[in-house]
DNA sequence: ATGAAAGCGCTAACAG
DNA sequence: CTGTTAGCGCTTTCAT
C-alpha cells in the first residue's frame, strides 16, 4: 500500500525511479542517457541507475520518440512475403538491423504504388527513422515524398541508378551474363529470353544484360524470341513461353529473368509434351529454396538474398549515424547453379510452331 | 510564409486541421475518432474531415498511445520467416489486424525460448497491446510473463489446451486422419509415421491422431514404425527415413507429421534407388508452396495458413475489445491433396533392410 | 551538477 | 454540441 509503485500493471516511470533515486526526473533521465550521462555527477548517476534497476525500470520509446522524433523503428516495404525472395531479404535486414538497435516494421504492398505511399505514410507517422524498400519501381514519389520528410531511404533488391539514394541488390547484369553464357557453352544459338517487367531495375538490367552477353557471343538476339512480363509470375511465365512455343521461330533454349518465371514454362511443357531440357533448355533467376527439388531441377543464378538483406541494414545504419555520407550502390555477386533444366543443345529438338 | 502550415517536413497536427475547419482541436479529435463521432455535429464533422483529407492529416499513433496507453501494434513472434510455413499466416495477420488498426511487429526467436522471452520484453516496453506467438512450446513461461504485464496473448498455429489462451491452429488430428486413412484406403498396411517433435501440440496432435487412426482402421502401429524427429526438418527427415529404411521391418508408406519431413525422405530414396511411390509412398503435411512442383508431386494435407493466420487476428481483436471475452480455440479444417508421391500399396513393393 | 518548466500530438474529463 | 484544461512519459532548454 505504501510501496511506492505496485509492481502489477502499471509501468514504472521516469518519475517512479527520481522518487526512489530521490532526484528530479530530468536527472534520471540524463543519468540513464548513455549520451547525457556525463552532464550528472558519478554518485548520483549509479544511485538513479540502482533505482532504476530495483524497480525494473523500462523506458518508454513511445514517450520518448514523441519528444525526439526518432523511434528507432525503421520501416520495411516489401510487395509480398509470400513471394519466396522476401522472406530472407527480411531476415537479413532484421539480424542486422538488431545490431544497431533498430527494429524493423513490415508491411506488404502487394505492388500497389497507391498502397506503398499509404503504408509509408503510416510508418511516418509511427515515426519511423528510415524506410527499407524492395517495392520501388522506377517512380520517384516515394523517394520524394520520404526526402520530403526527412526520412532515409535504402533500397533493397532494386536500383535507381537516377537517384542519389542507395542501394542493395544483386548485380543483375553479371547474374544474366552468367545465365545466357551457360546457354551459349552447351551449345544454344537460338536463345529466347522471358523478361521481367521493364520498370523494374531486375527486369531491365537483366534485359539489357541478355543483349549485351548475346552479342558479345557473337548471336543477334531475335526480337521476337524476346518477350516482357508484366509480373515475376508464374501465369505470366506460362503465358509467354505458351506464346513463345506457338507462334515464334524455332529455339531451343529460354533464359527467363527469374525462377518463377522459369517455372511458367514447366507448365506449358508438360501441356505440350515438351522434354526439358531434351528439347527446351531453360534457365532461372534466383535461385529459389527447393528450386533443386522441382522436377526437373531448376538450373538457376543464385542471388545471396540474406546478404542483400544484411548489406541494406548496414546501409541504413550507415545513413542514420551520418547524414552527410554519401549513397552507395551494393551490389553483390551471383553465381551459376547447374541442375537439371539445361543440357547441350541437340540439332533434332527444337521447338516449333 | 503566412500559409498556416508549411508543406515542407514537418507533419500535420490536429492543431493544423483545426485551425483551418476552424474549430477547437479537441472537435477535430471527436470528428476524426470512430467511437465519438456521434458526440459532434454533422455538418462540424463535415469540415472537420474535408480540412484533415486537404491538409492530407495523418493521426500520429504514438501520440495517440502516450495518453491511452495503448500502441496499436501487436508483437508477432514467429519462430523463423524463412521457413514457408510462417509466410502465408504472417500475412493473413496483417491483412486482418489492417482492419482493426492494428499493425504488427514481427520477431523471428529461431525457436530459442531464451530469445522469445527478450523479443516479447522488448516488445512489451514498445507497448504492444497483445502478442501473437507461433513459437511456443508446451513451456508456460511466455504465457506468464505475459499475464502480469497485462498483455493479450493468442496462439497461432499452436494450441495450449491446459492454458486459458486463445488459440488459431488446423485440426490437427482431422489432418492426420485424413493422412493415414488416404494410405489405407490405397491398400497400405504396414504404415511407418516420421513425428514431429513432440513438446509442439503440432508434433503431439499428429502423433496421437496417427496411433488413433490407425488402431481405428484395425492396425496395430508398430513402435519400430514410428520415429520422432528433433525439428520439422529435411535433414531430421532424412535422419529418420535413413533409420527406418536401414534396420527397419518392412513397410510400404510413410506418413510424415510435415512436408519438410517427407522431402527428407526424398533424399534418402534417391541415394538408395527406391521408386516413390511405386516403392514407397509418402504423404506429407501443410502443403507447402510449390510442393505440386517437387519430384514427385508431393501428396499432403492442406493447411490454410493465410486463414489461420487471419483467425489469429480476429480473436486477438476480440480480446482486445472485451477482455473479459473467454478464451476460444479455433481449428480450421485440413484438406486432402493427392498428387504422386502415393500410389496403391504393391504387395512385391516393399523396402527392407 | 541539478531543478524548473515547457511541450511533443493527442484524448478525456469537465464545463458551458 | 463544442471549447477549456490537463496530462500521458519523456527530453530539453533555461536557470540556478
Amino acid at each position: 500500500m505504501a510501496t511506492p509503485n505496485a509492481r502489477l500493471g502499471a509501468a514504472v516511470t521516469l518519475r517512479d525511479v527520481a522518487r526512489v533515486a530521490g532526484v528530479h526526473p530530468a536527472t534520471v533521465s540524463r543519468a540513464l542517457n548513455e549520451e547525457t550521462r556525463a552532464l550528472v555527477n558519478e554518485e548520483t548517476a549509479k544511485r538513479v541507475v540502482n533505482a532504476a534497476a530495483e524497480l525494473g525500470y523500462r523506458p518508454n520509446p513511445i514517450a520518448r520518440g514523441l519528444k525526439t522524433n526518432r523511434s528507432y523503428t525503421i520501416g520495411v516495404l516489401i510487395p509480398d512475403l509470400t513471394n519466396p525472395l522476401f522472406p530472407p531479404i527480411l531476415r537479413g535486414i532484421e539480424d542486422h538491423l538488431e545490431t544497431g538497435g533498430y527494429t524493423p516494421l513490415t508491411a506488404n504492398t502487394d505492388n500497389d504504388p497507391e498502397r506503398e505511399l499509404l503504408d509509408s505514410q503510416a510508418m511516418r507517422a509511427r515515426q519511423v527513422d528510415g524506410i527499407i524498400a524492395a517495392t520501388a519501381r522506377r517512380d520517384h514519389r516515394l523517394h520524394d515524398a520520404l526526402l520530403e520528410a526527412g526520412i532515409e531511404l535504402v533500397l533493397v533488391n532494386r536500383r535507381q541508378p537516377d537517384l542519389p539514394v542507395s542501394s542493395a541488390t544483386a548485380d543483375d547484369r553479371l547474374g544474366m551474363r552468367l545465365s545466357v553464357q551457360h546457354l551459349v557453352e552447351l551449345g544454344h544459338t537460338r536463345i529466347a529470353h522471358i523478361a521481367g517487367p521493364l520498370d523494374y531495375s531486375t527486369g531491365l538490367d537483366r534485359y539489357v544484360s541478355f543483349h549485351e552477353t548475346m552479342r558479345a557471343a557473337g548471336l543477334e538476339p531475335d526480337p521476337d524470341l524476346v518477350v516482357v512480363a508484366e509480373a515475376f509470375t508464374e501465369a505470366e511465365g506460362a503465358r509467354l513461353c505458351r506464346q513463345l512455343v506457338a507462334d515464334g521461330p524455332r529455339f531451343t533454349a529460354i533464359a527467363a529473368a527469374n525462377d518463377l518465371l522459369a517455372l511458367g514454362c514447366y507448365d506449358v511443357f508438360a501441356e505440350g509434351e515438351v522434354r526439358c531440357p531434351e528439347e527446351i533448355s531453360v534457365i532461372g533467376f534466383n535461385d529459389m529454396p527447393f528450386a533443386a527439388r522441382f522436377q526437373p531441377p531448376l538450373t538457376t543464378i543464385h542471388i545471396p538474398h540474406y546478404e542483400i538483406g544484411k548489406s541494406a541494414a548496414q546501409l541504413m545504419l550507415e545513413r542514420l549515424q551520418d547524414a552527410d555520407s554519401a549513397p552507395r550502390q551494393v551490389m553483390l555477386r551471383p553465381s551459376l547453379v547447374v541442375r537439371g533444366s539445361t543440357a547441350p543443345a541437340s540439332p533434332g529438338g527444337e521447338a516449333s510452331a
